[in-house]
DNA sequence: TGCATCTTTGACCATTTGGTCAAGACTACG
DNA sequence: CGTAGTCTTGACCAAATGGTCAAAGATGCA
């Protein structure tokens, strides 16, 4: 079933070899677009050395998904109750502006499972994913009773950060072209832009 | 290069199918995870018979396209430089997230593309979008300096309008994950949040 | 009704793709 | 060294997939 973890040298970094070069492929072209053969190009390894490492394409696949998702949340784990409320978000945002600035494949793997209707995530959404953004929806509820910041929906608000931070890398291409920038200084400015809509929104 | 456009009574109603039933298809695997065996059987044809209406698997796909990219940017078009500054906004806001909720087929479609890199639209992008995007920032601009509204960057703007409302069509799996909701109840929930949070951040 | 045109499809094809396998090459270690 | 275990790959396979084609079936109109 799961694939072996790696042992030896070679195991380590062949392993790793091929993650990152299926992150490549997959974040660029989704599951179904991605092939074996691509992969094991990008990685510069012959095909059936790829399923030497890994027992099936699914399962380089479900690799990545799962080193994503246990990192992906971090930011959203850091989110301290007991912190100052509106500076708290604020980082938050911020945080999550910058993955998606230094993990844009990452974001567009995750988007590309996600359109397509979350076919091998769908449980983990329902559960680690829900049980933490229930428990800070139930943090910001109580900021938000107490006075402390706007009375708003947690759970949209929470919507909100995630579709305006990572459309910075998963709509990248469309930014690309509508703001003719070939670099990533526009991430400056949806930071400035960012911040202020947030705190605006948040004063009591 | 162009399939032909319909004729007669057939053709015109076997067009319609064939292009709803591959924008269901498309829209939920993406161009490449899409078979054409899966289209014909959603539109209850012969793989052979799509053939006679469209000349290839891209065809279809350049024809949903194009006739989404038509109408996909009328709401923005229909934002009045010499309306109310604020009411214009917000009004422009909540037609685009009646379109999510009305068209997130359509929503998913397009996101698939550019997520993906914009290999068939990219021109588009950096063409008659850009041109139309180019000519909304300056009337946001021109009302931004005349005190109409508060000073903000225009582009990002747009793409935060962009990001909060057409995420609730992409990334629906994932909020009805979250939500554990089965209907479209949550899209008034995002109607009230986003129209406090685009007031908010518009005040002068 | 007869005939030209439009529509439909079963059979078929070449290519791509995920995956297998057996044999050879390389490593590590006694 | 030698050999047991690890790693690599060329050749191959079955299934899936985009697309073709010739021939049969409908349709419409004089």
């Amino acid at each position: 079933m799961r694939e072996k973890t790696p042992r030896t040298r070679i195991q380590k970094k062949n392993h790793q070899t091929i993650l990152e070069a299926a992150l490549n492929v997959f974040s660029q072209h989704g599951f179904r677009g991605a092939t074996l053969d691509q992969i094991a190009q990008e990685a510069a390894l012959s095909k059936p050395n790829l399923l030497y490492y890994f027992p099936s394409k699914v399962a380089i696949h479900r690799a990545l998904i799962d080193r994503l998702m246990t990192t992906w949340l971090d930011p959203l784990r850091e989110l301290d109750a007991h912190g100052d409320p509106i500076e708290e978000i604020l980082s938050y945002v911020l945080r999550k502006l910058s993955m998606a600035r230094e993990f844009p494949r990452e974001s567009r793997l995750f988007a590309n499972e996600i359109v397509q209707g979350a076919p091998n995530v769908g449980d983990k959404i329902s559960g680690d994913l829900k049980f933490l953004v229930d428990e800070k929806v139930g943090v910001i509820a109580g900021w938000s009773q107490a006075g402390k910041i706007a009375s708003i929906d947690p759970y949209h608000l929470i919507f909100s950060i995630w579709a305006t931070t990572q459309h910075y890398a998963d709509f990248d291409a469309q930014i690309r072209g509508i703001l003719a920038a070939d670099d990533d200084a526009h991430f400056d400015d949806a930071a400035v832009f960012l911040e202020r809509m947030f705190r605006q929104m948040l004063k009591p």
